[in-house]
DNA sequence: AGTCATATAATTGTATCCAAGTAAAGCGCT
DNA sequence: AGCGCTTTACTTGGATACAATTATATGACT
């Protein structure tokens, strides 16, 4: 019963093609962690499905591979993107400069109608979370953060923290645990609060303490192959005491 | 004689196909002004003009189309992009709001090293004005910016702004008188004193300023359709007195 | 003359086909 | 058993052919 995932930017006037469904299913189910990263997405399994030619299923994951959604090796593929570590740590970086400096600006086009939007974005986010829907939690969380600087009325910032915030989702799959719900827990209120009261430079702090906070729960370090974990693995494996279940 | 204008972004690791070598041809093509905004793209020309099927060009015609340098009307086709009044002020605020942002970021990361860098794309800028080559001397202005971006180490944040340059180059090209040659006289060169002394507040507010001088030396207003000037415009030369030649 | 309808030309959208490249399996050898 | 080579299967890369759509030009009608 999830709310409909569809990427926020509306990519100009460009009117809703075929290809436009697949391309927002394709994306929910990697924002939503329903494809996980690594996940490969071959274009004959994806053509079969969507009862479309391969020549369809080429153009959306293009689209996505240029939004870092997927990663796509020449002869080899497209598969869910494994952002690194550096690569991370480089998008909350962006995401500080961009949603920290334009905190003015987004004060300033406050409005309680505005606030109401957003403030119903939290409701449905704690709800999700209730009802232990983490990864539409997760959604929601930055459907906040792009809202908020949706405030602004500029269209490229917004698509291009849409964007960041699509590529969030991908590295709290990635190293977040199964605790890390997107943002903490009642934080985006206390921020409405703030914006509320025309409090500018406090809610600019706050942003930035905030996307620290996500940044700093998360275990940024680099995940070990495959190979010789496995190795280890086994031979740990042999080694240890029987024990009964 | 112009030195090889390539994209700034080099995205990611994909390396380099047979199709990107057109991609980079049409994107400097653009950003030097030879393609005009407005300019029709048809498939069949350019596949036939670049020796390869329409299924290249169509890709190359969907990454230009992404990054917003051309607009592609379904069924119609692709033609170089138009950005409407709104779109050019949105542009200017995006890079004011990062720009401005990242400077304190990129007076941390200044070295004579990479002073030396920037100070050279200055030299090079000049030596295109003082040629009359006027559009490679926009191209170099805004790849100052870019370079000076890249110093924060954060790729998201410079391939973004690198497409928030393209763009101006084609803002500059409708609304820019034949003067505006991007961006003023010796005005860089006044940032990379004030880099090199590390004076980050003051380098936040040059860039500030500079950038509102480039937006205001634009007539922001939205041209005029061709139709109703065309009318007047003959009826106009039709009542002419003749003059001599 | 102006306007609407039709027909034609041009361009894009989509599917299918063949070639090329890469990864994996199979085989023989040391 | 381990290693290297060859072959096979699978997947993508690119081109071509056909269908769909739009804009233009032509013509008849008011």
């Amino acid at each position: 019963m999830s709310a409909s995932i569809t990427p926020f930017s509306a990519v100009g006037s460009r009117r809703a093609g075929q290809d436009d469904a697949i391309y927002q299913r394709l994306y929910a189910a990697i924002v939503e962690q329903q494809l996980l990263p690594g996940t490969r997405l071959p274009e004959d399994t994806l053509a079969e499905a969507f009862g479309v030619s391969r020549t369809g299923i080429r153009k959306v994951l293009q689209r996505l591979a240029h939004e870092r959604l997927i990663e796509v090796q020449p002869n080899r593929g497209a598969s869910v993107a494994q952002p690194s570590v550096q690569e991370a740590r480089e998008v909350f970086a962006a995401r500080r400069v961009i949603e920290c400096a334009a905190m003015p600006l987004i004060t300033a086009a406050t409005t309680p109608a505005r606030l109401d939007v957003l403030c119903e974005l939290v409701t449905r986010e704690h709800a999700a979370l209730a009802a232990g829907e983490r990864a539409v939690a997760i959604v929601l969380s930055g459907q906040f953060h792009v809202q908020l600087l949706a405030l602004t009325g500029n269209e490229p910032l917004v698509d291009f923290l849409a964007q960041l915030v699509s590529r969030t989702s991908l590295i709290i799959a990635l190293y977040g645990s199964p605790a890390t719900s997107g943002c903490g827990h009642s934080e985006h209120e206390e921020l409405l609060a703030l914006l509320a009261r025309g409090e500018a430079d406090a809610a600019e702090r706050w942003m930035e303490q905030h996307l620290l906070e996500i940044e700093h729960g998360l275990a940024l370090v680099e995940p070990i192959d495959d190979e010789p974990d496995l190795k280890r693995l086994f031979t740990e494996l042999a080694q240890r005491p029987l024990r009964e279940l």
